[in-house]
DNA sequence: GCGACTTTGTTCCTGCGTTCACAAGCGGTT
DNA sequence: AACCGCTTGTGAACGCAGGAACAAAGTCGC
């Protein structure tokens, strides 16, 4: 096999994913053609930066005109694996699980939920765009009859340990945390964390910053 | 006035957010004090890096025994600045807008909803979290009468860049972006951006190649 | 009072990411 | 057919983040 597996960085392949949305846009809107300066500009980097990206892609552009965009469209998506779509489950429909579970971006760019749990047995029978919520003593047998190998933990804090626990045995490689703890996990498992009060802190600090350093300025 | 305004980067500031939350939670267990190790576990992170972290804030920790929770945990509110809470407004109360404005995340850590914002006329008037919806018309008068300098976006994409824009004329100067969109804002004004669908889709790429390299093994 | 242990604060170094700047190549035009 | 403008792709330099190792300093035990 000649597999050149390029080891594409983490920033690039996160950068990858957000062309890819500008480019379906694009796409559906009957564009043949952009230069690395207007999706550049559209995705809100660098344009040297992401000429740069798409090295990681192989040539895939055209000198003096540009790329084309249905190609360099289905190329990304191919390197991002998300040609075909990717059984995933979601632990935890509460108010932040239900908008993830509706959230169309995860549906069009190459997710779908195969199930939807949750502890609290008012919530079991519920549906939520068009599924219905399991218990969570079905999680073992849906995940090994849709081969889900990705797993989003949307719960409170104190059980996201103990849901993790329960998704890697169930056979879930990866795993994306909403939950704002640390989690821990056997090797061979991915976590991602996301904590989404930690960007509006970084934002308000940075805006305290910048206020600060006006004042100085001024004084 | 003697400001020694430390320049903290970026991607400490991050982490300094994520500490803040674990001295917390050991502040309300009745921890007084801890090792740089212990707390850098809890937090998923390298002791050695998080001692860096803490040196922006000059020496605050005793050697041969650790930090003092309490003083470190206030110490770094500080410096974050969210020793009192920010007034914030939330624009768009779909399903996204309503976790955000019910997690208790944001409350418990420096901010205070002070508006939520919806154009729907159906969703307007609806309580969420001892919260009214109130019309985007009320916004200018509700920034101007709380002074919010925060703001967050949660609406589909297709009217972000159109509330970014009511924003900034209402005098909001940093606004967090959850709708898939680069926003653009006049100079003075701090946008920062988070996909949802981003981390799912570099969490799959990622598994994707773990497994890739797995099969090149046994190949 | 003294020694050993523990833990912080710092320094160095390595690697990565980002940016700038330039050469190479393609299309259109004369 | 040759030239010109435009855009990609790449090479180099800069700055930053992360990790390991070491010195300083304080506590506990004897």
């Amino acid at each position: 096999m000649s597999s050149p597996r390029p080891r594409i960085p983490e920033a690039t392949v996160a950068r990858l994913a957000v062309y890819l949305r500008v480019l379906a846009a694009l796409a559906d809107a009957g564009r043949s053609n952009v230069s690395s300066g207007e999706l550049a500009s559209a995705a809100g980097v660098n344009p040297a930066g992401l000429r740069k990206d798409l090295t990681h892609l192989g040539p895939c552009g055209v000198r003096g005109v540009g790329y084309e965009v249905v190609t360099l469209r289905d190329r990304i998506a191919r390197v991002l694996g998300v040609e075909r779509s990717r059984p995933c489950v979601l632990v935890g429909i509460g108010n932040l699980g239900t908008a993830l579970a509706d959230y169309a971006g995860f549906g069009s760019r190459g997710f779908r939920f195969v199930g939807l749990f949750d502890a609290a047995p008012g919530r079991v029978g519920q549906e939520i765009g068009g599924q219905p919520v399991r218990p969570m003593e079905d999680l073992d047998e849906v995940v090994a009859a849709t081969a889900a190998t990705l797993g989003v933990i949307a719960t409170p804090a104190d059980v996201a340990q103990s849901v993790c626990d329960r998704l890697t045995t169930a056979g879930v490689r990866s795993i994306l945390n909403f939950a704002p703890v640390a989690l821990s996990a056997p090797a061979g498992v991915d976590v991602r964390q996301v904590d989404l009060s930690v960007e509006l802190q970084v934002l308000a600090f940075l805006g305290q910053q910048r206020g600060a350093a006006a004042a100085e300025v001024t004084a």
